[in-house]
DNA sequence: CAATAGATCATCT
DNA sequence: GATGATCTATTGC
């Protein structure tokens, strides 16, 4: 399928019919888990929104009170309540005045923790996203990071909350696997705790927000 | 290339 | 009233 195909071409890498009978949607019990797992296994997963989906590239782990980066750090408010509750929901918030970032709540309900989705690389629905994007030049650059996916596949705070197990916001794992190495690094654009190693990208994939 | 300014608003101080 | 889990266009070397 996609891997065939030279990173730069605009076609769809599988069409939606295919990549839905190739994938399964992943289980709540994917989330229930120490986030850092979850972040890691999130790799090579595939994200599916209407007639968008991407392959996940990369992630960041948040955590609990103890990572003052992450928003649950500040305690339960109107905007985290999400991350307190069961795992498998949509975290999506609004930052800069401008963007919309995506995040899967991780960890058994009571506990906050969650997976920023930092890039993805497109699947199928090609040219509705570079409708949606069309300032990107190359298909390297439609969701190479948090606020470009998320207006790519058209996520916004409409979403805040839905659980991914059920969709119309999906998360699904391919009945065969791919193989790849996983590079850890420090997370992106964040001041507290910013040498903390719970960044996550696949090792040589052209999707990745930064390298 | 690298550095920087501007867009623009929900959330919290 | 300041800040931020960003992106883009523009400026300057």
């Amino acid at each position: 399928m996609s891997w065939r195909r030279a990173p730069s071409d605009w076609q769809d890498r599988v069409s939606l019919d295919e990549l839905l009978q190739q994938t399964e949607i992943l289980p709540r019990s994917f989330y229930e888990r120490p986030t850092v797992e979850v972040a890691r296994e999130l790799l090579g997963k595939v994200l599916v929104h209407g007639a968008t989906a991407g392959q996940i590239v990369e992630t960041e782990a948040y955590l609990g009170e103890e990572d003052r980066a992450a928003h649950a750090s500040r305690g339960l408010t109107p905007r985290t309540r999400v991350l307190f509750g069961p795992g498998g929901h949509a975290y999506v918030f609004f930052i800069y005045g401008m963007y919309d970032c995506l995040n899967l709540v991780a960890e058994p309900e009571g506990r906050p923790g969650c997976v920023l989705i930092r890039a993805v690389e497109p699947l199928c629905g090609l040219a509705q996203m570079r409708r949606r994007r069309p300032s990107a030049r190359r298909v390297e650059d439609l969701a190479s990071g948090p606020g470009k996916l998320c207006r790519a596949l058209g996520i916004t705070r409409a979403l805040y909350g839905v659980d991914v197990t059920q969709g119309p916001l999906t998360v699904r794992r391919w009945k065969r696997e791919p193989e790849f190495e996983i590079v850890v690094g420090p997370r992106v654009g964040i001041r507290h705790c910013a040498d903390w190693p719970l960044r996550f990208y696949i090792k040589g994939n052209p999707f990745v927000s930064r390298p």
